[in-house]
DNA sequence: TTCGTCATGTAATGGGTTACATGATTAC
DNA sequence: GTAATCATGTAACCCATTACATGACGAA
């Protein structure tokens, strides 16, 4: 988990840990956060195995910022943990294998998104199936409301995927799929390709 | 998060270690799963520790079904559980709170979920700013639209927890906060009091 | 008789957290 | 000069997982 984040943000540009901590607040905030504690371990872990390395020699006074840069090895065994985690679908991680889904081949990449697509609509069912027996057999109304927002927003997920899924195929004001109104704009027009180098200010303005 | 769970669910009737684990995977599947590597051990910690303890005597043969049940203890240790949860509001536990509401006086209900609103909410506007400067400053098209549908999401989860505010605070049919179309039924007219006893088959015919 | 589900358990391990400690740098 | 934020780090622990092993029971 951390390690394909850590991995995947060094190969955007250099970080030290406190910066990493917080591009990766800013992405994936709303599932996950990272603490310090488990952050910089984990920095060094993969610096031992060599596929992170120090980009400044050393810091001289005290202990000052540790940049980290990413090694052609480490390119190596992210774009590994990536494309293994794509096969294998380990479904709680996959917003943070979609923050670095530009980096995926298009086919690998739709492929992921309608096997999570295929994932939710199974929980869906069976959320639906047990919500059927739930109200006949009297369950509180609790745990019926959550069960009931449950389904609810899975289905906004899968909503979300179907844009993501159209937008990927290339049909950009194409019929939907023949349900309801679609929502707003479907973002990539183009596959869009790793930039990479140039150490810009990604997202926000650091340092 | 384990204990709370048995706990609660031992509360209502009676139960076997595989038989909890359907339980909680109906109720709370959205949002978790347990794997009885940790419930067993879990099980039979809460007995030494005297909050649960076997209903059946010995199964004689083989090594058959142990049914647990609450304690006086037990239930004095889930309400403090629950209650120290609201308190110090974990947030990742809500739902799992959640489901054990109706335990609650309502005013501890409604300080819950006016908490849990609070929280999102500003989840919700450090959403925003995030996507405000990622507009701007070129994030790729991905991570853009996690975070679209992270706020989506969030903002869903806010109007879910409005209805249950509005509901608990009575007002069934009235205007609700002067905002957009409100969605469909408020669920509970009256507050629901906690039923308890009967070995009833709650959700689903099992055994 | 074999397959699927019910049912319980253990050992090794993992991936993270909290709490704590330290100190530099910047802004007021 | 002091408070906030930046920045790095460690130790103890926690809560769960995976993988494995065992075996009963019912249905085909």
């Amino acid at each position: 988990m951390l390690e394909l984040a850590v991995l995947g943000l060094l190969k955007e540009r250099a970080m030290h840990g406190y910066e990493l901590r917080k591009q990766l607040t800013q992405r994936l905030g709303f599932f996950w956060t990272v603490s310090f504690g488990s952050l910089y371990p984990t920095l060094r872990k993969l610096e031992r195995r060599g596929w992170v390395e120090k980009a400044k020699p050393a810091p001289t006074t005290g202990r000052r910022k540790q940049v980290y840069r990413i090694t052609a090895a480490g390119e190596r065994e992210f774009m590994a943990l990536l494309e293994e985690g794509v096969a294998s679908g380990e479904e709680d991680k996959f917003p943070l294998r979609f923050v670095f889904f530009r980096y995926l081949r298009p086919e690998l990449r739709i492929r992921a998104l309608e096997r999570r697509k295929a994932y939710l609509q199974e929980r869906l069912e069976e959320g639906h199936r047990t919500l059927t027996k739930a109200r006949h057999g009297r369950a509180d109304t609790y745990t019926l409301s959550l069960m009931r927002h449950g389904v609810d927003v899975t289905q906004r997920d899968i909503e979300w995927l179907d844009e993501l899924i159209a937008a990927e195929r290339g049909w950009v004001g194409e019929q939907p799929p023949a349900d309801g109104p679609a929502a707003d704009a479907p973002p990539p027009r183009t596959a869009p390709t790793a930039e990479q180098a140039e150490p810009s200010d990604e997202i926000t303005t650091t340092s």
